[in-house]
DNA sequence: GGGCTAAGAATTGCCAACAATCTTTGATCT
DNA sequence: AGATCAAAGATTGTTGGCAATTCTTAGCCC
């Protein structure tokens, strides 16, 4: 029987993992396309994969159930989710609402240590991007949102929108036009740029604008739902 | 010792009842004040009381704390939030950048169906108010909210919002300025009144000004942190 | 051959017991 | 008396196993 290596990117969690780690992993794991959208999510599997007990796995499904990650379904199983073209403009709408007065809020409140954070956030992205690693790059793209919103010093929002932009990873992972060439994140430094200068306004529109460039972007045709099996995302490891 | 009898409302669950079940039990008896803020939520207690094993009260804690209805620390079990004024002021900052654009949607989309649903929501309310059942009247009045987003038909951003109204109505229990007279709720009629004639701006308008005089309601004064341990708690009952 | 039924296998749901951790209590020392 | 420390008690964390449900497969009938 083969072992998923589910693990490959993890170092394989040391004894003591709690189900924080395991949902970690498996968020990462998600996000980064290592499992496809519509694979099961056996509990056994991924506890020998991982080296922990059915009850850790469970606990971290349930965590990732609530993020809208996966879905669980009684008695059959957790299996990750595949956001559709509906569910991908929901997404999109709810950030537009939260996220440029956000922006606003967080360039108002940015001092300079913010400010230089962010930018060696954006090398990191580049330097992942000229790398090639395009499931890192996605994941730090989404990161530098999420930062943003906790300038802003609302915890509150900043949650939803860390909800939000793993479910977007996920979306523009399944969904974008060229796999390749990433957001040129031309956004991201404009937005930097604005927050340094203080300019709220100037932030709010970049930012506003950002989304509607990224759900564009998108090519939300229906797809041919490859509908894989477990056994097939095992074998292709 | 004491037993506690949390489920004096919820007509003890049966067997095969669901973490779900469990959940929502324990989400009312938070909302309706049944449980302090601050009290100690113990998986045996909680168990004991609704009939069911620690197994599936650890599930529903963890999804209340999800929620940010209970924290969870380790080793040390789940305590009602007690939510601070900086929480309070966050949340009603979330809800203004959601919902009343939602409202607006929710407007222009409905049908009479949806209309007539809320007048019958809202007279379940004032019967609620008249017969001096505040804690019922909290937690309709929240749900009417969320109402108003499923009907904007956007689940995921109704989800937020329902999980703020949720906060929300704790919040409310705890600060409210006159506990006797509630929210009078002309506003949520006229919220009415504006979705039948379908005029998205004033609904709109009317949602914004209702949640800034909500917050203005409460009377965010810090408390002494009454600090209730679960002995107290369950001999006042 | 196609479709239906039933037995078997595999997986999740749940519980009870054990281990780890924290809190409390009581004694001892300064 | 107050503080310190140790042991007992209580609660959560985790594991393994059994029961319940679902999926698979083999067999049968039309």
């Amino acid at each position: 029987m083969a072992r998923p290596n589910l693990s490959t990117a993890s170092r394989r969690l040391e004894a003591g993992a709690s189900a924080e780690s395991v949902a970690d992993t498996l968020r990462r794991a998600v996000l980064a396309h290592r499992v496809a959208p519509g694979v099961k999510l056996s509990e056994e599997e991924v506890g020998n994969a991982l080296g922990v007990g059915r009850t850790i796995v469970r606990e971290a499904l349930r965590t990732l159930a609530h993020e809208h990650l996966v879905e669980i379904h009684r008695n059959r199983g957790a299996f990750v989710v595949r956001p559709d073209k509906r569910e991908a403009i929901e997404i999109f709408e709810a950030r537009s609402l939260l996220e440029p007065r956000t922006a606003r809020s967080a360039a108002e409140r940015a001092v300079y240590a913010d400010v230089s954070d962010l930018r060696r956030h954006l090398t990191e992205e580049s330097e992942a991007m000229a790398v090639g690693d395009s499931g890192r790059a996605v994941y730090l793209s989404g990161q530098f949102h999420v930062q943003v919103a906790r300038i802003a010093n609302q915890i509150t929002i900043a949650r939803f929108i860390e909800s939000l932009v793993l479910r977007s990873s996920l979306i523009v992972a399944l969904y974008w036009r060229r796999p390749s060439a990433m957001c040129e994140c031309h956004a991201h430094e404009a937005l930097v740029d604005a927050m340094a200068a203080g300019d709220g306004a100037r932030a709010e529109e970049i930012m506003r604008g950002h989304l509607v460039d990224l759900l564009s972007g998108l090519d939300l045709a229906e797809r041919p739902r490859s509908d894989v099996s477990l056994a097939a995302a095992l074998k292709g490891l």
